[in-house]
DNA sequence: GGGTTGTTTTGAATAAATCAAAACACCGAG
DNA sequence: CTCGGTGTTTTGATTTATTCAAAACAACCC
């Protein structure tokens, strides 16, 4: 007798098929490494799932990453001077907020009350899809230590 | 007798000296590398440099953008997937347009009436210096090729 | 003009990511 | 349940963008 109780694990392999995505084990690995807020690198991520799956290459990770964020469900980012991000937040468009000195990134909601900031003053031609905000700045952390 | 009209190799000079640079002939170069509105890489500077001084070293352009970005000469923007591109309109704080298809990078004028649309919903505690938009779509030429 | 300091050259090294081919595993069909 | 096709992961090498370090050199203040 199998346990009817749905488990994390069972809901990551349903956003997996319902992607089209079968399900190996280095996918739930990697999906089960994000907590929510967390902005994880490739090597972040490589470090946590080889903790479960030891025999886990980078390239794998990488190739899961990329098959993660192309079906939605991680979201890429790539602050200047860092290299890529992944975060388990999809879906809305919110933005994002990076410390010029430890890099750490936080979340920040859509900025002005309307549908996602997507007011350039001239489009120039070109058919919008994203708005994609970045602010700058020093975090709380990085303050106290001057 | 050397000549009393004031050259665009001059204004560069002054530039140069009053942001504490010395003046030199790579430097000189490469700030007239750039056209307004342009958006070049290392590699893009180096060849149009090496057109006048071959015997400039990819090197020296590295250390000639990173001198003259971090005196606010050129401004270096890094959209994601792409290397870093430099531009000379600086001092404003004017966000881009970039085209997810062809890579090309169009400047925008700022975005809402407000002071640079210097606005998160909630700044988590950060002191913010900047606040950098990156409009995402596809370009007239590339919506006419399909 | 000469010395100091900052810049460029020369040469090597690194980090992040991608490519390619072979081994492997998921999962639908039977 | 097993087989087979297709998609995934592994293994290993490669690329691209960039940085580091030391020596040669050039700008510019006195």
């Amino acid at each position: 007798m199998t346990s009817s109780i749905p488990t994390v694990r069972d809901e990551a392999s349903a956003r997996l098929r319902a992607a089209g995505l079968k399900v190996t084990e280095p996918r739930l690995a990697v999906l089960d490494a994000f907590a929510p807020g967390e902005h994880l690198g490739a090597d972040d991520v490589f470090r946590r799932v080889s903790r479960s799956l030891p025999t886990t290459s980078p390239q794998a990770i990488y190739g899961v990453l990329g098959a993660l964020s192309g079906a939605e469900l991680l979201r890429r980012i790539e602050p200047a001077g860092s290299p890529a991000l992944y975060e388990i937040r999809v879906g809305d468009n919110h933005h994002h907020l990076v410390c010029s000195s430890c890099g750490k990134v936080t979340d920040v909601d859509c900025v002005v009350g309307e549908p996602p900031c997507l007011a350039p003053s001239a489009t120039n031609g070109y058919v919008l899809h994203t708005a994609e905000v970045t602010f700058w700045g020093q975090c709380p952390e990085c303050q106290a230590a001057g």
